[in-house]
DNA sequence: GTCTATATACAGATAGAC
DNA sequence: GTCTATCTGTATATAGAC
């Protein structure tokens, strides 16, 4: 946990990238380590098996993601307009773990899927009381979650179809108004 | 086009079936043939390559959403409410072929993500008239991308924590509502 | 049209030098 | 702590019998 050596960060870090610009088929070790600058044994050295990687992969994402729950309590815009906001923070760190932890989940890895839900139940908790009721609830979810899904969609290149500065403002304010509480 | 082969069916059926409970790893042409009930080499006779297998699954995909384009436009309860509430028809042939595409697309496959950001466009094309604003439009295709991306985290079995009846009911009116035009 | 058997390629993992 | 070389398992694809 604590001061993890740099080049396990280094790995982590390769694994996302070609994750969220290639897929998981791409993400081979020999792949991965190309990526990092190492080889393949010196990879295995680090992360003694791909299980291994998938995990600590995981667990980072699980790591930023609570720290992101702690920050967006103390919004001043509100939870609601946080929350939807750092759903579409392309290259943010907590972004890309979570898009990379997207791609891992549909290949069957079950521990992604269940890190992934868990998650979701925190930020449901944190939104819960600042809207009406909850079909609003719902509907501030399903927000983040479809702009999680394009962002994932999207291999290769950045732009796609999602909503950026002007835009996602107003979608913001729309989600924040069609969902306030009573 | 007309009246495929009932075996190619059959297969693209059992390819689905396995990319939706164990997710693209697990989906083996040895996995997809036995599933289908026949043997690699029959599976093979069908469909040339793993390569051409996918650009079967990706065309029914196509399809069978433009089709559902064709009926939203003519439902009475206006094409928003019936666009969000298609997007969760578990167990429906679209629904089933998108959520396969969907893992497929998250693989790295680009044909994919291409197929499925095409019929994303033409859902907007059919929404954009009924709603107020881009906001309103984005809200209304992010609930529904929401609603997939869900359905395709749950890997294995059915429940998740999807809105069901009473609920989804309470969310179609929710965004009705908040996206209806001036 | 469907099968079995086999060829080829490559991913994950090990062994041991440096 | 990082490397090269190699082993093993498994996935796609081919060949050819039935």
């Amino acid at each position: 946990m604590s001061r993890p050596p740099l080049a396990r960060e280094k790995v982590l870090d390769a694994y996302e990238a070609i994750l969220i610009a290639d897929g998981a088929r791409a993400a081979t070790m020999e792949a991965i380590a190309r990526e990092a600058g190492v080889s393949k044994g010196g990879l295995l050295y680090h992360f003694e098996s791909k299980e291994a990687l998938e995990a600590a992969l995981i667990a980072r994402m699980t790591d930023l993601a609570l720290a992101d729950i702690a920050e967006l309590s103390a919004d001043a815009d509100g939870p609601v307009a946080a929350f939807v906001r750092t759903s579409v923070m392309t290259g943010h760190p907590l972004d890309r773990a979570i898009t990379a932890t997207s791609k891992l989940a549909q290949t069957g890895n079950v521990a992604a899927s269940d890190a992934l839900r868990g998650i979701r139940d925190r930020w449901a908790d944190l939104v819960r009381p600042h809207v009406r009721d909850d079909a609003a609830l719902q509907l501030v979810l399903l927000v983040s979650d479809g702009l999680y899904f394009n962002n994932a969609l999207v291999t290769g290149v950045l732009p796609g179809p999602l909503p950026r500065d002007a835009e996602l403002d107003a979608l913001v304010e729309l989600v924040v108004e069609a969902t306030r509480g009573a």
